[in-house]
DNA sequence: TCTCCACTTGAACGATCGTTCTATTCTCCA
DNA sequence: TGGAGAATAGAACGATCGTTCAAGTGGAGA
């Protein structure tokens, strides 16, 4: 499967500019001129135009982030060390970014989530996702399965919350705070097991 | 201070709509159309258009949440019972409104945060108090003030990124889910200040 | 060499955007 | 009762929106 260098220009700029300016705030000629090309081009490969597009940056950025969440959590030394360095690599991106959102779905999901159902069941794909790779994770350390799938869902809330707070007050704080708060979660329940 | 019922109208329309349809996903007319006004009311009540009618959304809204969740977690038997009641609470509000957005607030500063500093500070100042609000009863509690300060950080969040979760999924599920591992992380650190 | 089609180009379409404007109506105190 | 300022009304402005379209370009197979 070739994959054409235009169509991944156009999806590289789309998924920048989403960052920064959310999906309304972002309009067609500003992702042609961003990726370098033309209206008819992007029209080329996204036919359906822009809710297309959208769909295929959500499919295309949901496993990226996916994939480092679950690099870092099996990476770390120990399970909790690991939920602390997912907030602590994002505090770092998006302090290295100028605190441009690191993941441009969560601010998707609020804008089109009452009227473009396409885009929120595309989007409820890649946030079940994420919760089903945290969960296994959480559960693989001996966490209660019901207890590992709740934490799982407030760690991807507070991975978006958290980034809406961060980028509010352009600090890396809240991210940090928030992944002590995890880090200690996730402790406490690996201690009661191991009673 | 007499406050004119006409801007109150269109407080009120414009609050509804960003919680549905988000800042840029609002226009001018909508508001005209939903408070039944006309553009000149509009403007005259709010001189400088947009961007000063969303600020005087944020001021008026951002209190409003905060004393509901003061009201919940004073209210309560104990803490923890109050902490997993603020996420309940916000859950059926969810689920009553056919998931609605309860709050707009976090929706605007993902859509502006970059390029709108004005409306970026106003809810800078909404989400900080929200904090502080949390982290008082948190450290009155008990709780060291870093921790609680923390765990304040992470409940304003946590709460942001389930109503984004809720909403994807049309499910009041994720807000109890992340209500649970709230109480519970709470309930560690009252535990821990009791030995 | 010719043909064909994926791809590019950018002007143009109608709709809608935030805002401004002039005109009119209401309200209330001198 | 008359006058002044507050409030309402809605048409209109230029800009920009997502999208369409006709015209071209370039390279690979016959």
């Amino acid at each position: 499967m070739k994959t054409s260098t235009t169509a991944e220009a156009i999806l590289n700029a789309t998924i920048d500019l989403f960052r920064e300016l959310g999906f309304n705030g972002t309009s067609m000629r500003d992702i042609v001129k961003a990726s370098k090309t033309t209206a008819g081009s992007v029209y080329h490969f996204f036919p359906s135009g822009k809710d297309e597009l959208t769909v295929e940056v959500i499919k295309h950025a949901g496993p990226m982030y996916q994939s480092i969440i679950e690099t870092l959590l099996d990476d770390a030394a120990d399970l909790t060390e690991g939920v602390y360095s997912v907030y602590e690599q994002a505090a770092y991106t998006l302090a290295d970014t100028n605190y441009l959102d690191p993941c441009p779905i969560g601010g998707i999901a609020r804008e089109v989530a009452s009227i473009k159902p396409e885009l929120r069941f595309a989007i409820a794909v890649v946030f079940s996702a994420w919760v089903q790779a945290t969960q296994e994770r959480l559960a693989n350390a001996r966490i209660e399965p019901e207890v590992a799938e709740d934490i799982a869902v407030t760690m991807v809330a507070s991975i978006e919350g958290g980034f809406t707070l961060a980028r509010t007050h352009r600090s890396a704080e809240p991210l940090l705070s928030i992944g002590r708060s995890m880090q200690s979660l996730v402790g406490s329940q690996l201690i009661r097991q191991g009673c």
